[in-house]
RNA sequence: GGGCCCGUGGCGAAAAUGGCAGACGCAGCGGACUUAAAAUCCGCGGCCGCAAGGCGUGUGGGUUCAAUUCCCACCGGGCCCA
């Protein structure tokens, strides 16, 4: 199959072929080489530089930047690129600025992964993979600013993350304030007040007692950016941590390799702080709810109680009193205190610890060790409950019960606080528990229409049945809600417990044992006392290393240690403050790096200006590209200040990109944003104004009847249906992922070869809707080449290559003309563009002249017609749109021009015809006048011999008319 | 298991707000041009039926003068959470 012509070379010359389209993009793609040979691309001025025109209206449109791996562009890629690239053509035809970078996500696992297989550097494989990546984009010919391009491994770039992670290491989250404030006025309070802190080796110390350890121990407890033993996902087989949102059922999102938790010392970001407002915050952005619904799932705010259990020994004899000796849980359903007949503990919490040693039994030892070495996915998915009684015992302060402490794989220490107290009669997995080990069940809800027999949890609300204490509490009757609040004071009153509102989001991980990060601009003395690198030393570069491959061990040890040179320091060659610490002091630096999310976590604020070397984004470019009214109120022109009540509480116009980022990335990048905001640093309290997901393009594959999949190249195609090559059996043609085993990638340098770019970037709009998923169709792309070729022969002479005009305009093609203009900038608006593709088509195809038609001066278009046309149609096929308007004599292209005119009165028709039903069911058509009102329609309809012969006489009941739509009529 | 989304010709799809289902494109069929083909242009095209007519937006109900659109249940697919 090929959409080639096949006809004689000298005869159509000019005619628009694969080979042609191909050079004359590229023709025009050197066009955008700039004068001086500094740059490439279309240049958006910076408010102050010359050329910045302060009367536009501003639109900053951002792709997410994509990670260059080695393989190159595949046709996911140019789809968001595209629309993009529509859109922001059509606003700068409308007159506004726009702001359209482009850049490289470029720190990160797989290049190093790539790099460890092949001995190369990561620095090496990853530049060449973007300029392949840009060779790519390039062909495309989307309008980027490439002035502003960069990579978030450019030292200048990276210099600007480390140096927010140190004011972020600087700051802590005021809750009095519900925002960041710098940790020095902490400490000159602690200072002021004197405090009372945790003392090392344990106890309590006055602020002014304490050693430097102690204090900063103590202000750790607070930074935003902070050290921490921590439980963490640690990945023997990849050599580093995780952060929870990188694993999935237990294993390693990448790779797929078990993980281990375990404690560590480990660089932390204080994300919870943020949880209320991260959650709040998402009804300020224009976003798909499908998105606003998984960051607010992943945030997971649960309001309940906090509950202290006091803890006995075998004897009755209590451990203590104090918050390490008593068992605390949270709990959602508080209501159902009374029906808590057991406990369970995580194997790794530190009431197991005391247990074993009291325990003279080596069963609860031998378990603790066995359930600890299970990796995460083991422990969630047995079918068959395991635990062991510790010995222990709890008191169960409602019901005075003295309840036993289990410990159990099935709770996980790093959810809660390790520890639940389990109501068997009411959670299924309790149940189920309770089952196995033969525990006590105790109903304490009664549901309406559901009978507790004993043989299943019952879940859900209604109200609580024994339910009393003779002393001080019941709740018997009271309705779950009513019972929660009570039993909530009840525990207030008496110190043993609070209203809590638990949250699932966790502090995130910020520290990986790899090379191939940003490192972390801080230093530790020989006692472990942290010092930051002074801002004034930044960047601390990545050292150069032969050998950057991870450890594969149990014990994390990462890579960067092993450039003693560069990690054995003093404080003042590593850039200290001489006021922290002096300079002679040997320091050592820390070895872990940033995990790939950094870079991506503010990049889109370097865009604004990615030269200031003074700043990490120029704050009036900062102001002018951010910052921004609603629309539709009476204020115009960049705000000088942020307004909840008149401005747009996120910065980015439009960003587009996958939603396979919709927690993780956006969740981080929200969270940089807000403490920034806090710290007066950037204008809007929201990054991402509005927010888009372009749906997965798949592709066919082939399926047998036992469901396994066959490669496509194995497949052909007999009598309409798919025969495996090999085996000669009927396959069926399903949708699948892109993927090298099912030979089915297609890659975008062979389709622009083979139809050029232009008609690559129409045919991926012409596909379905943008945030749809859809199977690539290689035979369909010859559509939108057609339609190509016809807008070329409209105004092209194929043999000659002049220009072909009609002397005069045709009065129905004038019509369509403007109602083609009006509907496709409506549709660019909501990001149809599979519509306004269509609408164009449709322009072309009544336009075009039957064939054998002698003089071309008859039908088609007029000069003036074309060049509205053109421009119409430049955002989506940029090249063939500026070479028809170049040749109709517009000087260099169309990016200095504007978006053609409608006239509102051209998009109404005088008549209209319209149906009339009977029941329902047409029967007839009319033609009314478009201003016809209600009552002639309605005798236009009746008087219809079609109608008349309908109704056969038959009484009319009721006429519905809605004027230029339809008339219904019922018997 | 819970929540959310989706299901329209042979295929990709269109149809803000309920108002002519299938625009536009692919594949297919017919015609013109051509010695012939390609290319181009014109036309046909949901299904059943010779036709009149009937049936049609996953299935079954419901609301309505009118349902692809709203409501309920179910089936199938996807995503998120457990």
């Amino acid at each position: 199959m090929s959409a080639q012509p096949n006809f004689e070379a000298n005869e159509l010359p000019h005619r628009y072929t694969a080979a042609f389209a191909n050079a004359l993009e590229e023709r025009w793609q050197a066009s955008l080489q700039w004068d001086d040979g500094s740059g490439y691309g279309y240049r958006q001025p910076n408010p102050g530089e010359p050329g910045f025109d302060a009367s536009k209206p501003k639109f900053y449109c951002l792709d997410m930047f994509p990670y260059p791996s080695g393989a190159g562009l595949h046709v996911g890629h140019p789809e968001g690129y595209t629309a993009t690239d529509i859109i922001c053509r059509y606003k700068k035809l409308k007159g506004f600025n726009v702001l359209h970078p482009m850049g490289w996500d470029a720190f990160g696992l797989p290049a190093e992964q790539y790099a460890i297989q092949t001995g190369v550097h990561p620095e090496v494989t990853t530049k060449k993979a973007i300029d392949n990546f840009r060779r790519q984009l390039r062909r495309f010919g989307f309008m980027y600013d490439w002035s502003r391009e960069f990579a978030t491994i450019d030292p200048d770039y990276y210099q600007w993350t480390q140096w927010i992670w140190l004011q972020a290491y600087a700051s802590w989250f005021d809750p009095s304030l519900g925002a960041a404030r710098p940790v020095a006025e902490l400490e000159a309070k602690f200072a002021r007040e004197d405090v009372e802190i945790a003392a090392i080796g344990g106890g309590t110390k006055r602020w002014s007692m304490c050693s430097l350890r102690e204090r900063q121990a103590h202000v750790d407890t607070f930074r935003l950016a902070y050290i921490g033993e921590q439980t963490v996902n640690w990945c023997a087989k990849l050599g580093t941590v995780l952060a929870n949102e990188e694993i999935i059922d237990g294993r390693s999102e990448r790779g797929g390799f078990p993980v281990r938790r375990m404690p560590l010392r480990q660089w932390m970001f204080r994300i919870t702080a943020y949880a209320d407002r991260l959650l709040d915050d998402l009804a300020l952005v224009e976003w798909p709810d499908s998105t606003r619904a998984m960051q607010a799932e992943w945030i997971g705010r649960s309001e309940g109680a906090e509950i202290h259990f006091e803890v006995e020994d075998a004897s009755g004899r209590r451990l203590g009193h104090s918050d390490a000796q008593r068992l605390t849980v949270f709990t959602t359903r508080p209501d159902t205190l009374f029906g808590a007949t057991y406990m369970v503990v995580a194997p790794e919490h530190p009431l197991v610890a005391q247990a074993i040693a009291l325990s003279a039994d080596e069963k609860l030892a031998e378990y603790v060790a066995w359930a600890k070495n299970r990796s995460d996915v083991d422990r969630q998915e047995s079918r068959k409950k395991t635990g062991i009684a510790t010995g222990l015992w709890a008191v169960n302060p409602a019901s005075g019960n003295r309840i036993p402490i289990w410990t159990a794989d099935y709770v996980l220490m790093g959810y809660g606080t390790g520890a639940i107290m389990a109501v068997p009669a009411h959670d299924e997995r309790d149940f189920e528990f309770a089952l196995e080990f033969a525990l006590k069940i105790v109903q304490v809800v009664a549901i309406d229409g559901v009978t507790f027999d004993g043989s299943a949890a019952t879940k859900g609300e209604g109200r609580a049945v024994n339910s009393a204490n003779i002393a001080t509490l019941s709740i018997d009757g009271l309705t779950t809600i009513d019972a929660k609040a009570a039993v909530i004071s009840w525990l207030t009153q008496r110190g043993i417990g609070a209203l809590r509102v638990n949250y699932r989001l966790r502090d995130w991980l910020f520290s990986r044992q790899r090379y191939w990060g940003e490192p972390f601009p801080i230093v530790f003395d020989a006692e472990g006392n942290h010092y930051p690198i002074a801002a004034t030393a930044l960047p601390l570069t990545l050292p150069p290393l032969a050998d950057y491959s991870p450890v594969e061990s149990d014990v994390p040890q990462p890579p960067l240690a092993k450039a003693r040179d560069w990690t054995h320091t003093t404080a003042g060659a590593a850039g200290v403050d001489p006021a922290l610490l002096a300079p002679e002091t040997p320091v050592v630096r820390e070895t872990n790096t940033m995990p790939g999310w950094a870079g991506s976590c503010w990049y889109y604020l370097r865009y604004c200006s990615p030269k200031d070397s003074a700043h990490f984004v120029t704050p009036e470019a900062e102001r002018y590209w951010m910052l921004s009214h609603k629309s539709g109120g009476a204020h115009s022109g960049t705000p000088l200040s942020y307004d909840a009540a008149t401005c747009h509480a996120g910065g980015v116009d439009l960003y587009v990109g996958g939603s396979e980022h919709a927690v993780l990335h956006l969740l981080y990048a929200r969270f940089w944003h807000k403490m920034l905001f806090d710290m007066g640093l950037v204008s809007t309290p929201e990054p991402m104004g509005r927010l888009f997901h372009q749906g997965l393009i798949t592709s066919h594959a082939y399926q047998r009847a036992d469901k396994t999949l066959v490669p496509i190249d194995e497949v052909e195609e007999r009598d309409g249906s798919f025969i495996e090559t090999k085996s000669g059996e009927k396959v069926v043609q399903i949708v699948a992922k892109m993927s090298k085993s099912l030979r089915n990638v297609v890659n975008p340098d062979d389709i622009i070869a083979e139809y050029g770019a232009d008609t690559f970037r129409l045919y991926e709009m012409y596909m379905g809707p943008l945030e749809a998923s859809k199977p690539w169709n290689t035979r369909d792309i010859v559509g939108v080449f057609r339609f190509l070729q016809r807008s070329w022969r409209l105004a092209i002479d194929e043999r000659t290559g002049e220009v072909l005009c009609a002397a005069q305009p045709d009065a129905k093609v004038e019509r369509i003309l403007h109602r083609t203009i009006h509907k496709v900038a409506e549709d660019i608006e909501r990001l149809s563009f599979n519509t306004a593709i269509a609408a164009m088509i449709e322009l072309v195809n009544a336009a075009t002249r039957p064939t054998g038609l002698v003089d071309p001066s008859q039908g088609g278009m007029t000069r003036d017609q074309l060049e509205r046309f053109s421009r119409i149609l430049w955002p989506f096929a940029p090249h063939i749109a500026d070479e028809i308007a170049a040749r109709l004599g517009v000087q260099g292209g169309l990016y200095e021009s504007r978006w053609p005119m409608h006239d509102p009165a051209m998009l109404v028709d005088d008549e209209v015809e319209i149906p009339v039903q009977i029941q329902g069911k047409v029967k007839a058509r009319i033609n009314v006048p478009t201003k016809a009102d209600t009552a002639s329609i309605e005798a236009l309809a009746l008087a219809h011999e079609d109608v008349i012969a309908a109704l056969a006489g038959r009484p009319v009941k009721k006429i519905v008319v809605v004027p230029g739509r339809m008339v219904n009529i019922v018997i």
